[in-house]
DNA sequence: CGGCGCAACTTATGATCAAAAATTGGGGAC
DNA sequence: GTCCCCAATTTTTGATCATAAGTTGCGCCG
């Protein structure tokens, strides 16, 4: 091993700290961490092959977005969910999240609901195939995706931040009950776009989000 | 010059990225910067009197909670609001910050009650006084104190960053129109969680909040 | 008006010092 | 004699700095 800043990620021309970044960022959303793990800066330098700097900058960058933790005790790890914190994770994002479809809603146009479509077919295959992996990829992607289209760049961002909270625990899930049984309303909410029906998008959001949610909460 | 890390918040014992970030914080706040003003990693490096990498640090925190913006060229600056913004982030919060005050009035007990009030005495102060800085800190210092009381780490985070957002901009507000006619609907607040009515405290904080992004957007 | 060069700033490294955690060994209790 | 708990030591990790190298932007000269 000891190759560069990461497996696919690394991309020339961008800083290394936004590469490691970009990387551990990753790594959190699909779950090569499980919550409760430690996080050290020097474990970090040694796999990515980067500087302390860069490792440092993006460890702060992911604390202040909630994807890691600092305990008091100049420690880091990723959170670990009670079930406070995912009922509240689930009212936030009951909140915003319908918000962002409905605005997509409004400013979908064809391409954009192909490219939703396109993406949730291999989401979809990612399932048929138990591929726990894919299915946390296409799922994030989807909603970042459909999150975009609401070109609301302060929500978005809200959003992609509570996704990195629940991100490691979701893994978790996925582990211990397969990719089955995983909540997919997709489809109502392709078709809502398609017709340009925002309360009807708002609602599929919902109902899937409520579900996943669930399903997170049911696994402790 | 040349003293030491901050004015007022330089605390022994905590490391130094959290005291320049603690600084800096309430140097975007309090509106110390203006929007548009470029961040220097070494201007701050010398106000400061810090080392590079504590600075480093701490830039890279606040970007990451929308305090700061990274322009592509590797500059830094504070953010510039524009008309869709402030809409933008007037949703959010009336998304987020009734709710919070919901949950404030069903766990508000007398103390806290007594400690809001002290802290809107002080505000009313300053607006007789006509103290700009004394009002943006305790008008902040009432908020902050309210969600809190909601016990929702994340909702409140997610509420004290988009603060962040657009504190600069509320400061230039207020070296332009003075601080009166500035909204104050603090008195129902308080009164709603006297009485423990959520649905009146939230009405109150919608009614602060939307009277005082108005504001905001009417100056551009 | 376009291109060159200077100056300011950023990025990144590696060394150094400090603080926790893990480990190990000794002493006492049963 | 064995086991457990505490304390000193070792080791790992974190924080910070000084500095080297690389960019960017701007202004000046042709």
């Amino acid at each position: 091993m000891a190759e560069n800043v990461a497996e696919v990620t690394s991309q020339a021309g961008l800083p290394a700290h936004e590469q490691v970044y970009r990387s551990l960022r990753e790594v959190v959303l699909f779950g090569a961490l499980t919550p409760g793990e430690p996080v050290t800066i020097q474990g970090l330098v040694e796999r990515l092959g980067a500087g302390m700097t860069p490792v440092r900058e993006a460890i702060r960058r992911l604390t202040a977005e909630g994807a890691l933790q600092a305990m008091g005790n100049r420690r880091i790890q990723v959170p670990v969910l009670t079930a406070a914190l995912v009922e509240e994770l689930t009212e936030v994002r009951l909140a915003l999240e319908p918000r962002l479809a409905m605005r997509a809603a409004d400013r979908a146009n064809a391409e954009d609901v192909a490219r939703l479509a396109a993406i949730d077919a291999q989401l979809d295959q990612a399932i048929q195939r138990g591929d726990i992996e894919g299915y946390l990829r296409e799922n994030h992607r989807f909603h970042a995706c459909l999150n975009e289209m609401a070109e609301a760049p302060i929500m978005t961002a809200l959003a992609d931040s509570l996704w990195l909270r629940f991100g490691p625990s979701l893994r978790v899930v996925c582990g211990q009950v397969g990719t089955r049984h995983l909540p997919d309303c997709h489809k109502d909410l392709v078709r809502a776009l398609a017709a340009g029906d925002g309360a009807m998008a708002a609602r599929a959001i919902e109902e899937d989000l409520a579900q996943g949610m669930d399903v997170v909460l049911s696994s402790l």
